[in-house]
DNA sequence: GTCTATACAAGGATAGAC
DNA sequence: GTCTATCCTTGTATAGAC
């Protein structure tokens, strides 16, 4: 219900006026939703007032647009790199494993948190839909070498399962470093049955 | 973009007005949000005028809560069944089968699809709440007889398979009697590693 | 049961002083 | 870079006629 500053998972507040604005109002906006926080909800958690945020941004949509247009850099790095990987089950496994290791030492928990929560509101801002497709774009790398249907499935439940492992509530007691490698088995499972021998299929 | 009144999976147009208009306004926050949704669009697509809409329904809310009130109940008496069955590995996947069964023959796709565009929105409708407990209860149901936190990862992804295989867009051409056959193979895979002999943890 | 008209609140965005 | 004050639009919800 609240921010939660002394979450773990949070990521550190950087000390230049742009960033601690996106890092605020990205967390509102996740646990909130997009439409349901305002600028003034999100300028008085930093001290300010609504005024001072049009300084730094033109609008709204502006403040989660730019902070995800570097999440796209960060994203196309992986899938260049994603896209040398050999088209087999170690290649597959790579793959995941790069995902999630960007996943965890980036901004990406955020970005991507984001757009799980607020899916109907990134249809309208277009930086959410070019992540979105960089998304898919992964999964179909991952399907790479398996024309049939259930691959597509497997590898999109697998880069699921990387931020479904870290996101969802924590019923058991377990370290966050423990919650990361269990996604990744679990992902591997998935990935494992993807290929030109598809052992999944019936 | 469209509503696509032709697509074959949109629930079939009731004729009491009540249901008629929960469907429309479902499927307009579905694909739009629930907070860009006005009551005078769904009025406008209905051909009436929002204060119209006010006499079957006192908010906005009680659209959308009165329609996931009866899910609840469609749930419930999944939930009672799937505690009857078996713990080991025919159980589970009865109780995912069984689950992928209502899922496609009830109100229940239009409800869930809801509820995964409208996560945060989610959160301030009561109902909303309730049905994201009750498939909490049957993932709980799904990890019985595994204590380790593996269990409770596989079990919510094999449900969250369901859905997402009939939901995803579908790039390969398939039928989806076929997709709907496909999500539950997958969802078999997830559930058949948890058990007392977990194999899916190293 | 549906309409017209309207009250009322809240949000995004801007102007202009300091 | 931040403030106060304000504009404008839109949305939910209600009143009351037909």
């Amino acid at each position: 219900m609240s921010i939660r500053p002394d979450d773990p998972r949070a990521p550190a507040q950087p000390a230049d006026p742009r960033s601690r604005i996106q890092v605020v109002a990205l967390q509102l906006f996740t646990e909130q939703g997009y439409e349901r926080t305002s600028l003034r909800e999100i300028a008085e958690r930093l001290g300010v007032t609504k005024a001072a945020l049009y300084h730094h941004f033109r609008s709204k949509d502006e403040i989660v647009d730019n902070y995800l247009d570097d999440r796209l850099s960060d994203l196309d790095k992986l899938i260049a790199w994603a896209r040398q990987q050999p088209v087999d089950t170690p290649g597959r496994r790579a793959i995941v494993a790069g995902y999630a290791d960007r996943f965890f030492t980036t901004g990406l928990p955020l970005a991507v948190r984001f757009l799980e929560q607020n899916q109907t509101a990134a249809t309208h801002l277009t930086t959410a839909q070019r992540m979105r497709d960089q998304l898919a774009q992964l999964a179909g790398l991952l399907a790479r070498g398996d024309e049939s249907p259930g691959a597509e499935l497997r590898a999109g439940l697998a880069l699921f399962a990387i931020y479904h492992g870290w996101s969802a509530p924590q019923t058991s007691r377990i370290t966050d470093e423990e919650r990361k490698r269990l996604a990744l088995v679990v992902a591997y499972e998935l990935v494992d049955r993807i290929g030109p021998d598809p052992a999944g299929e019936d």
